[in-house]
DNA sequence: TTGAAAGCGCTAACAC
DNA sequence: GTGTTAGCGCTTTCAA
């Protein structure tokens, strides 16, 4: 299991390791005769370049610490996914860390990568509180925050824009005749304090009343949007059309409705928001607000790496476009 | 952004920078005195480990690769996510990696975590091919196949009993008192091969005709197997029920039954494999096999570690007990 | 164009 | 119990 190093090839070609090494990184200053014989000689003799090694000297990683809540969560693993296919077709590797649900945990994995000497942290934050929690270490170390609005923060991050993504939905549930609409859901971070302030924009310009049914649950999840709707339906349905702050919360809420006997679409319009994978399948076909995560992903990575490659500072925020996602749950009215 | 050292903390002590080492990695040879001194200086000073250091002489990086085919799979983020967890509980971290479809990417993602010298590689095979395809490397590092079953091959690996999963399921159906029972998808991979050979078992004990509906496609996806469903819809519906090979490939036949008119489960008895979570949504609630994806996680973990830290040589093949989930989607007849 | 050598931050073997 | 020192495998000056 002894692997080849810079200096058996250097022996074996009768040269100092330090040509080899130069061979490798194609440096100019070789001849191309010596550097095709040891590319050729490191090939049959199995040599890879120790990154560890390497970074040793160099002071880079090609490390990008990826630190989401919790990766079996649909709308993360598609940002992870664009994430590491991106930044690898850059030269860079991703180390995944789950935050969990608490704050220490969250601290914790951060510094386990400043430890791993990341060149850098791309994280979603699981709570709003994340900024300072972890703002220690965000200075140094360049960090991108990823599908959370920080506001005013001075982090780059990119997000989409919550407030419009709301308005956009609002606005169609209007055209399809709608007028009483009820927001369901989270309005504790800043994402959700957008959400719903799109959402209140839209119902003012619209001339319609706002109304809130909210959630004290920490996050949303199916689950915690079906103990919600419950207690909704335990009261008369005096709306006709629900928005949730998110398509976990709507899944939760499709299932509190068909049991209450509730029919959606035909009693009740739904939208929700992020068009998480699920609400593609059969018999949910949900309409909602799509989040585009590829390009999420995308332009973390490229923010994250020109403060690596060109060492930018100060900071940006990116906010990117949703769009309505037509499906089969909000009908005319 | 000059990071504190050893050197740095050894210097402000009044000690050699040994002295600091052992102090950190809680050595006996030190005074507790001199221990606690050091210990709450490295606080204050910010000092923080550089395991890239110390992997250079270690020869251990505390790393493992973990190789998925797509993370945007809820089957492998499920994976993904327990693996990260256990992994992390360790000491180590998960250095992750997408393999997409092609065989190259797998292979060349492998060389790539070689080079990143991780101490072990968890890799759920994109294909059956994978074990060839990658056989170079896996004498040069711990190696733990998940997911798929290798059959003899000299691999360590875990995997569910595959064939039991489909024996116990098409048992089931043949409770609920159907006797034409079709198996519907894959066949092509030595775990679809497993699953169909207990189907085949099933039959012959219950005294049934095995009947097949094959895919040609080459993996199994919601898209995938609503394309095929539809072929399958376009022929007499002569059975009563369905044993899916996958639940993605279950979700692809609700879909093109609902839109055939054929009525699940009224009808049609529906049954999947895998238990991902899309499977207990509201309006799916489909019936099928649970594959204990955080055993699985754990244990290869665990297999991956008794290599890594024990030198364990030779290959164990660790197969876990699948069971029946009962929900919605089949029916008594 | 090539070689020699320093050194990245740390651990561990060996002295004292 | 603590200090000294030799590397780990590589990149990168600096000489030649």
């Amino acid at each position: 299991m002894k692997s080849v190093t810079l200096k058996d090839v250097a022996k074996a070609a009768g040269v100092s390791y330090a040509t080899v090494s130069r061979a490798l990184s194609g440096s100019r200053q070789i001849g191309s005769d010596t550097r095709e014989r040891i590319i050729k000689l490191c090939d049959e003799m199995g040599y890879t370049t120790n990154y560890v090694a390497r970074s040793m000297v160099t002071k880079k990683t090609g490390l990008i610490g990826l630190v989401v809540p919790s990766i079996d969560n649909q709308f993360m693993s598609e940002l992870a996914y664009h994430a590491e296919m991106s930044a690898r077709s850059h030269g860079y590797n991703i180390m995944l860390c789950n935050s969990g649900p608490d704050l220490k945990q969250e601290k914790t994995v951060v510094r386990l990568l400043l430890g791993r000497q990341v060149d850098g942290i791309m994280i979603v934050p699981q709570s709003p509180k994340t900024y300072e929690n972890i703002r220690a270490y965000t200075d140094q170390v360049p960090t991108v925050f990823l599908s959370e609005n920080l506001r005013d923060q001075p982090q780059s991050y990119v997000a989409v824009d919550n407030s419009r993504g709301t308005y956009i939905g609002t606005k169609y549930l209007y055209e399809l005749g709608h007028r009483e609409i009820l927001y369901f859901g989270r309005r504790h971070t800043t994402t959700h304090q957008l959400r719903a302030e799109g959402y209140i924009r839209a119902c003012q310009e619209l001339g319609l009343q706002s109304r809130f049914f909210n959630s004290e649950y920490s996050h949303s999840s199916v689950t915690n949007g079906y103990q919600l709707a419950k207690e909704l339906f335990a009261q008369p349905v005096d709306y006709t059309a629900v928005f949730a702050s998110t398509d976990s919360n709507a899944l939760g809420l499709l299932k509190a409705a068909d049991e209450a006997g509730v029919d959606i679409p035909g009693r009740l319009s739904l939208i929700g928001f992020d068009n998480i994978s699920s609400t593609a399948l059969p018999r949910i076909d949900l309409t909602t607000i799509e989040q585009p995560k590829r390009d999420m992903a995308v332009q973390a990575v490229d923010m994250l790496r020109d403060k690596i490659e060109n060492g930018t500072q100060g900071y940006v925020h990116q906010i990117l476009m949703p769009f309505l996602i037509k499906r089969g749950t909000c009908r005319t009215r």
